[in-house]
DNA sequence: GAGTTTGAAACT
DNA sequence: CAGTTTCAAACTC
């Protein structure tokens, strides 16, 4: 993992000991500084070489590995141990090795000493990958510095490429896959960065370290301006100086709206880009002061698949715990700041909030050995439909699950908006985040910012901001679900919704041993809990190994087989203008349905079930989709219909299912994987899981295959497919956080070219023009999607 | 909760 | 690539 390149990235150390930042904080913390060492940086020059590598070789193993090496290194043990010890930690690293996280965990160390009446968990501190993943690109492109110490710490913007933050001459950047950022809302993110850097540039400072922290923990933290004004009233509770500080950025943050930014994008100059998860502190229970928990962000080995970014993708409800544990734990369950979260309950969540402490929701989720000790301390709900999730943790989805990731990434973000509103402060994966989300997130989980190109900046934000809100009502509703409605009918559905999201999935499996596609939750790329009624379940972070592997198997055969299975296409700007009005559905399954008896009118459909209409890709008889159908017959109206035709609580599920949907897809875009679609999303739900989503939400992807296919392709096309093949590119782009990743890594090798389709032949379905999404609801989102496209830039994703 | 239906996933 | 089998979710009762 470590490679000599890695040491001669990181910047000296010296400065930061010496700013009187630094003493301050040493004096502040009982924990002495320990020397910097070398630190394991999330940011691996060897990561950055990676990413080349991906670009070169078609193959996904490079890409997983990078990525898994990029995780290690932030889970690396050294690392925490480091930052544990240490508060200082931060200053100490290495340029681009600074984590975030690790910032983010010294100022909560802080907060902590000093505010006793804020109690600030490492969970909490944990950085949540979902909402706040951070690439640092350190493109040649981009203006950035290599780092050389004496660099003026200011934070420059590529055009294509994101921002890059110089601290003491290092740069530390936070980018989320792109997938991730793309599923979560990476489009707020992406605004946020260029805020960001324009405050960076007007500190114009020397890179104090206070900036970079204030910045770092900015980042961080907020994922949604929700989230960042949760955090800053906690910030203002905490006497802390150091709080203090963060305040003060944050305030000069949420005035430039900054708050949004979930993730930042670094291209290294090699071209290679890494990413960092950190999990969000979450502003969580305004009301009691207390920042409860963070998201872990989730973590997937090179091999996890984008549902599972964006599923991994985690979020913060009301300091309630769904927890989606992404397959890549072990490595994260080193960092162990953050518990992970297998996946987002809301009726968990709000059996939290009142105090009902049911276990049946994904509260327990599970955990890696590591990760479970924390685990009992926070338990995140994260929405992973996803993959949608997502947000996706992704709900982004988005994720992973990607698929399912992508779906959540909506629903946490929903679930944002009425903690807000109602003063709560609930951490949706950005998922993607799905999402998962993410994001994934993921939602969850997770849309991918990976695009550098400015265009996709703009876009992104935009189409972030959506996914955010969307992800948020759907929290919302899922919430006010919980409270409103009692009956354990609509408690299953809300859970069931849920878990479609992605990040809390639950399976019943009886011979597959859950480690085939069958199993909800390996498909989402998330292990089994206690929810699920498996048999011999196999899909156990103790059986981590045969799960890895079993699913590189899979993704031999099928490089998309965990992506996300819903990408939106509302999003390519052509479709806006043309194929908006063709289209039904926004957003499109990936292969398509090959349903005979449904009619596509029930959840047998994946397409219906994912809350989009059936395509040209579709192979169904009979089609009366709802959301479109294959003809294109159903577009705006079939959802508009159903939902009104659905009870109020079927409705809220459809608006579930779509908001998922179009959170998966973000995350799916990203994603590229599927070309067509392709999360993440990865990310599904990066980006929810994991974009992701992320992916569920589809975070960030790392299925290699899938997402190196449909990358590869985007990578080689970037801009012809874009504009050919808007839809695609979008949701690569937005890809879940899980799917982003692993397929802007895989699929950065030019020679994969263009995969575009699933290797199985399947038909990964691509854009077709029918595919407009229903101008209603998500013009705004096609929009941002398509500036997207856009950004197929190499950097970020590949 | 048990049984049926359905279509994706897996297999040949 | 097509056909068949296996599987588990979705659905019905």
């Amino acid at each position: 993992m470590d490679t000599p390149e890695r040491n001669q990235i990181g910047a000296p150390i010296s400065k930061f000991e010496d700013s009187p930042v630094f003493n301050y904080i040493n004096s502040l913390s009982p924990i002495k500084p320990v020397q910097s060492i070398h630190i394991t940086h999330t940011f691996n020059p060897l990561n950055f070489a990676s990413l080349p590598s991906v670009f070169t070789s078609p193959h996904v193993n490079s890409h997983k590995d990078s990525r898994f090496l990029k995780r290690y290194n932030c889970l690396d043990p050294s690392k925490s141990e480091f930052s544990s010890e240490n508060g200082n930690k931060v200053c100490t690293n290495e340029g681009i090795d600074t984590d975030v996280a690790q910032l983010y965990d010294n100022s909560a160390e802080l907060q902590e000493n000093f505010d006793s009446g804020v109690s600030i968990g490492e969970s909490s501190v944990e950085p949540s990958t979902e909402h706040s993943k951070f690439a640092i690109e350190l493109p040649g492109i981009l203006k950035y510095d290599c780092g050389s110490p004496e660099c003026d710490p200011t934070l420059h913007c590529g055009n294509e490429a994101g921002c890059v933050l110089k601290l003491s001459g290092k740069s530390v950047s936070l980018i989320q896959y792109g997938q991730e950022v793309t599923l979560n809302g990476s489009p707020e993110g992406e605004v946020h960065l260029s805020e960001m850097c324009r405050v960076d540039q007007k500190k114009g400072v020397e890179c104090d370290w206070e900036s970079l922290i204030s910045d770092a923990t900015d980042i961080l933290i907020f994922n949604s301006p929700n989230e960042s004004e949760a955090f800053k009233g906690l910030i203002q509770k905490s006497m802390d100086p150091m709080t203090r500080c963060c305040t003060s950025v944050v305030s000069q943050l949420s005035r430039n709206d900054i708050d949004n930014m979930q993730t930042m994008q670094i291209v290294d100059p090699v071209g290679s880009s890494e990413q960092h998860e950190i999990n969000d502190p979450s502003a969580e229970h305004e009301e009691s002061g207390e920042l409860q928990e963070i998201d872990q962000t989730q973590d997937y080995p090179a091999d996890t698949n984008l549902n599972s970014m964006s599923s991994s993708m985690s979020e913060k409800m009301d300091g309630e715990v769904g927890t989606c544990i992404p397959y890549a734990s072990k490595s994260l369950s080193n960092l162990h700041r953050g518990v992970r979260r297998r996946c987002l309950d809301f009726n968990a969540a709000g059996a939290r909030r009142k105090n009902l402490g049911d276990g049946s929701n994904c509260s327990s989720s599970i955990l890696s050995p590591l990760d479970e000790k924390i685990a009992s301390h926070d338990k995140q709900l994260v929405p992973i439909k996803p993959s949608g999730d997502s947000s996706r943790c992704m709900l982004p989805g988005i994720g992973l699950h990607l698929n399912a990731l992508a779906t959540t990434s909506k629903d946490h973000k929903n679930v944002k908006l009425e903690n807000l509103s109602s003063g709560r402060q609930l951490y949706l994966p950005s998922s993607t985040a799905s999402f998962p989300s993410p994001t994934d997130s993921q939602e969850p989980l997770n849309k991918s910012l990976t695009s550098a190109s400015s265009e996709r900046d703009a876009d992104l934000p935009e189409s972030g901001v959506s996914h955010v809100e969307d992800a948020s009502q759907a929290a919302l509703y899922l919430i006010s679900d919980d409270f409103s409605q009692n009956s354990p009918k609509k408690k299953r559905r809300r859970l069931e919704h849920a878990g479609e999201s992605e990040s809390c999935k639950r399976c019943n499996c009886k011979k597959s041993k859950c480690l085939k596609l069958y199993c909800e939750c390996f498909a989402a790329g998330v292990y089994c809990i206690e929810p699920c009624s498996c048999l011999e379940c196999f899909n156990k972070p103790i059986h981590e190994d045969t799960v890895l592997a079993t699913r590189k198997q899979i993704e031999s055969r099928n490089p998309l087989a965990f992506a996300p299975k819903v990408i939106r296409n509302s999003d390519s700007v052509a479709e806006i203008g043309e194929e908006s009005s063709k289209t039904p559905a926004s957003a499109r399954h990936k292969r398509g349905c090959n349903c005979k008896k449904s009619n596509c009118l029930k959840k047998y459909c994946e397409c219906y079930q994912g809350g989009v209409g059936c395509s040209i890709g579709c192979r169904c008889e009979g089609c009366k989709n709802a959301f479109g159908r294959k003809d294109g017959s159903t577009p705006i109206g079939a959802e508009v219909e159903q939902e009104e035709e659905t009870e109020a609580c079927e409705n809220s599920a459809v608006d579930k299912a779509l908001q998922k949907s179009e959170i998966q897809n973000n995350e799916e875009q990203n994603p590229a994987s599927a070309l067509p679609r392709t999360p993440l999303r990865l990310s599904r739900p990066l980006v929810p899981l994991p974009f992701s989503s992320h992916g569920k939400l589809q975070r960030p992807f790392l299925t290699v295959g899938s997402s190196s296919g449909l990358f590869t392709s985007q990578k080689l096309g970037k801009p012809n497919i874009l504009r050919s093949l808007p839809k695609f590119e979008k949701h690569f782009q937005t890809t879940p956080e899980d799917e982003m990743p692993e397929i802007l890594r895989s699929n950065c090798s030019p020679n994969t070219g263009i995969k575009s389709a699933s290797p199985n032949s399947k038909r990964v379905s691509p854009p077709h023009s029918n595919f407009g999404s229903s101008p209603s609801r998500r013009s705004g989102r096609k929009l941002i999607l398509q500036s997207i496209p856009s950004f197929p830039s190499l950097t970020p994703q590949h």
